[in-house]
DNA sequence: CTACACCCTGGAGTGTAGTCCAGAGTCAAG
DNA sequence: CTTGACTCTGGACTACACTCCAGGGTGTAG
């Protein structure tokens, strides 16, 4: 198969492939006599599994780091584990950070409406050090 | 106040501060003879401002535009109301991405808690083209 | 042989929000 | 006047995961 046939049934730019080779993600694949890339079936799976774990939110630095794992013969799912934990800590951290925000700014919009209702001319939001200290300042 | 001072009193870098002149978001500073920044209490006031805005997601970009709307005489809710709205939406938006993420990643260690109780040397997730595919397949 | 689609390499560019740097100048205290 | 802390400018650099490009070569159908 030669990079596009490969870039479209994985959904994937030849580009992005090309890069992922420059970058140790994929081996370097063998080339036609003219130096066009061929692929086979593993390079297939492995652009899958990259996909795969992509999707797990892995940056292609810890991909690299999981596909030395997928080359060895044994395969334990022990450091895989660790991984996902770990990623999953850091994305229930995000989550975390991301519910503070969303209750600040539906505060910071009920500031806003409560203005509104007044007909002020005055905007919470843009004057005033803090929103709720403005508030009871008043 | 030179710029170290703000930079002390708002808790931002004196390159940040540099960098929001470069960028429009603070006016050019007059400067003394020598070229010193001198600020006053305005200035520290639109940087309190900046601070509080970022806090609540919106970007340098964003915020230069609400930065417009603070310099206007009647500062009206409704604008910044539309935009508060936009980026919860945005927010929410990126809470449901998140939590999908979290879902796949317990998921996947599911799976390879399963494989380690049955003290397998395959892990699910380095073959396969999918843990769920691949369970039922056996 | 020609046309056309495809491929090659190396390098630059994207957005974000700054940080870090060299080399030079300034300010205030003593 | 010296010292030491501070400041100035302009530009390069960071992470991330690619994308886009020029200028050229290849593969194959007709």
């Amino acid at each position: 198969m030669q990079i596009g046939i490969v870039a479209k049934k994985i959904g994937l730019s030849v580009d992005a492939i090309r890069f992922y080779e420059r970058n140790s993600l994929l081996p370097r694949a063998a080339r036609t006599q003219g130096g066009f890339r061929r692929y086979g079936e593993s390079d297939v799976e492995t652009l899958a599994f990259i996909r795969r774990v992509q999707r797990l939110g892995f940056k292609l630095s810890e991909i690299r780091s999981l596909l030395k794992l997928r080359g060895n013969r044994v395969q334990p799912c022990a450091p895989v584990r660790r991984r996902l934990q770990e990623k999953l800590v850091d994305v229930r951290r995000r989550l975390t950070d991301l519910q503070k925000l969303e209750r600040e700014l539906r505060l910071a919009l009920r500031s806003c409406n409560k203005e509104l209702r007044k007909r002020s001319a005055h905007c919470p939001i843009l004057r005033g050090t803090n929103a709720r200290k403005r508030e009871s300042a008043q």
